[in-house]
RNA sequence: GCGCCUGUAGCUCAGUUGGAUAGAGCAACGGACUUCUAAUCCGUAGGUCGCAGGUUCGAGUCCUGCCGGGCGCGCCA
């Protein structure tokens, strides 16, 4: 049996057919229905404003429309207790309370898979996040865009796509050799030469770092070796290594891909003139002014972009295109790519390269996540690679902890701009948002360990029992409805790419248990409601595990 | 100058894509532990949704203008 929102809407969508001549009668009706839940309980369960919809596209009065939707509503599951016409033309739909109990069973059902669904039909989407530049450690910015990343790719395996989660490295580029030489002066420079550090190179402490452990695995054989013929070898040994720790701080933070890809195979097997030279057999590469250039303008761009530039060598964009080429061939139906919100002007250019190359627009979603302020007690942090003077993510996560990181880097919209003060992060760290939804976990877990020890017997075995019927407080029907949310939350997210819709219906949930638990006892002196309320304990714990498993946040079971 | 994001309670932020009486956490104040975890709960207080127009049955949400904050506007990456 499905959930009751579903079964719901689906008794909307044949309803409403009737209204419209069968040639009109196509998933565009469907796409027209939301269930509202109100916000106040006298407005029922459910609300829709349907009829107020369509009242313009049928140029009637939506009060009659309503009235007529009703008429064609069949409820074969009989969940509907009533229906209220409100308003200008609500339509309220006030539930039967027993059918909530069908929640309980399909949670119980469906266990861990409770929440998935299969929107998606196995089409593939990739996901391309963090692809910080492997030139110094990851910062907070970072780490914002690698919860969201990471989120979103749970969010779409959860809808039934399927996923594969990638990091861009730019590792080919004179930021590359910069960052060569920028090792090879602090070497030098524990071998005790004096050198001159050149203000644009990597100042920061890091890379002392890696020259001592450079030294340390390669001895002293640089020493005062000409730079031009050594640098690759320094350029390769500070790449990698930074790399691995990037690679660390994200598995600290929980954050796994599928696919590490280097810009530099692209220019191994001659990717880029390849798409070059394919777009401007289609007319989309032009020469001018000694240069190559990408006709932008065509789709929307405000002016034409460069891709090989006079002295012949290939644009950073050029490659982006060769990338995104790449990434449809090999086969996504959907790419999404989280950029930092500092790049936004790099949008009109990298979709028009999506439409040249033959894709839809639409095929490539990018997010732009929100610049982080980096903050302690109220004043601002700088932040700068090449000073070297910032707060790494690593730092951050020392600090105030995985769990809260994710949590208050998710509980905003990505569009957003984030203040993250490190004191209040910590100080607040007992009262973090994200313990609040911890504990109510490991309070559900601490219920069933004492109904253990009592000897109360918890025989989860079957899906539904029959005294379902006695979890009859407002409370308890409150918290089912809420619970038969969550695949809804979970579509919703992947559908407008929002993650942050996933902690707030935790706390929401959890708010709702909290009171619940304060008011009343799980076990108590009448066995059949006792084994009442812990399947509705189990459901929600089942819910909340599966909720946090989704926002990548550790469910305790003992705090 | 142009473009993107943003402006909601003292602070940090939500607000189901135009719905009914605008919400939460923190901070403030007052209550609740002999009970399944008080990292909890209950209550009080806090608002001209930046400002002004417009669109319509209906606007925090959409359109225009203005004001304020952030970011961007290279044959850099």
């Amino acid at each position: 049996m499905a959930l009751i929102r579903n079964q719901l809407f689906d008794i909307l969508a044949e309803a409403v057919k009737p209204l419209f001549p069968s040639d009109e009668q196509d998933g565009s009706l469907e796409s027209l229905i939301e269930l509202d839940v109100p916000k106040q309980t006298q407005h029922g369960d459910y609300a829709t404003n349907l009829a107020l919809a369509l009242s313009r596209r049928l140029k009637r009065n939506p009060r009659e429309i309503a009235k007529q939707i009703e008429q064609q509503i069949k409820d074969p599951n009989n969940v509907i207790e009533r229906i209220e016409i409100a308003g200008p033309g609500f339509m309220n739909f006030f539930i039967r309370p027993g059918a909530w109990t069908e929640v309980i069973a399909e949670i119980f059902q469906q266990s861990e898979a409770y929440g998935r669904q299969d929107l998606g039909q196995g089409k593939k989407v990739q996901v391309e996040f963090v692809s910080a530049n492997p030139t110094g450690p990851l910062h907070i910015g970072h780490g914002r865009g690698a919860a969201t990343g990471d989120v979103l790719a749970r969010i779409f395996a959860a809808c039934g796509y399927d996923v594969e989660r990638e990091y861009y490295i730019n590792d080919a580029g004179k930021q590359m050799d910069t960052l060569g030489r920028s090792l090879y002066y602090r070497y030098q420079e524990l071998l005790g030469e004096r050198i001159e550090f050149p203000e644009d190179h990597y100042r920061g402490e890091y890379m002392r770092d890696v020259a001592r452990e450079f030294l340390k695995e390669a001895g002293e054989r640089y020493h005062n070796a000409p730079l031009d013929d050594v640098l690759p070898v320094f350029t390769k040994y500070a790449g990698d290594h930074i790399l691995a720790g990037i690679r660390e701080d994200l598995e600290v933070f929980g954050v796994g891909f599928d696919i590490w890809f280097s810009e530099r195979t692209l220019h191994e097997q001659d990717a880029i003139r390849k798409t070059l030279e394919a777009l401007e057999a289609s007319g989309h590469v032009y020469e001018g002014e000694g240069a190559k250039w990408f006709r932008s303008t065509q789709f929307g761009d405000e002016k034409d972009r460069v891709v090989v530039r006079a002295n012949g060598i290939s644009t950073y964009f050029a490659a982006d295109l060769a990338y995104h080429k790449n990434k449809f061939d090999r086969g996504y139906d959907l790419v999404v790519d989280i950029w930092g919100a500092d790049h936004h002007g790099y949008v009109p250019r990298m979709l028009a390269g999506v439409e040249a190359l033959g894709r839809k627009r639409s095929d490539l979603q990018v997010i732009l996540v929100q610049l982080v302020n980096l903050l302690r007690a109220g004043k601002p942090v700088a932040m700068s690679t090449r000073s070297g003077e910032f707060v790494t993510l690593r730092e951050v996560i020392d600090e105030v902890g995985a769990d809260a990181a994710r949590y208050i880097f998710l509980t905003r919209r990505t569009d957003s701009h984030l203040d993250f003060d490190l004191d209040v992060a910590k100080m607040q760290s007992n009262d973090n948002p994200v313990y609040y939804v911890q504990y109510a976990h490991a309070r559900l877990c601490s219920i069933f360990e004492v109904a253990k020890e009592r000897g109360v017997s918890v025989d989860l075995s079957v899906a539904a029992p029959p005294e379902l019927g006695l979890l009859q407080l407002p409370e308890e029907r409150h918290l089912v409805k809420m619970l038969g949310e969550l695949p809804w939350v979970v579509a919703s997210s992947a559908q407008f790419l929002e993650p942050h819709r996933i902690p707030y219906y935790l706390h929401d949930l959890v708010s709702l248990f909290h009171s619940y638990y304060n008011r009343n006892r799980i076990l108590g002196e009448e066995a059949e409601l006792t084994r009442a309320r812990l399947y509705l304990a189990h459901a929600l714990r089942t819910v909340l595990q599966n909720a946090l498993r989704l926002i990548g946040v550790k469910a305790p079971e003992k705090m």
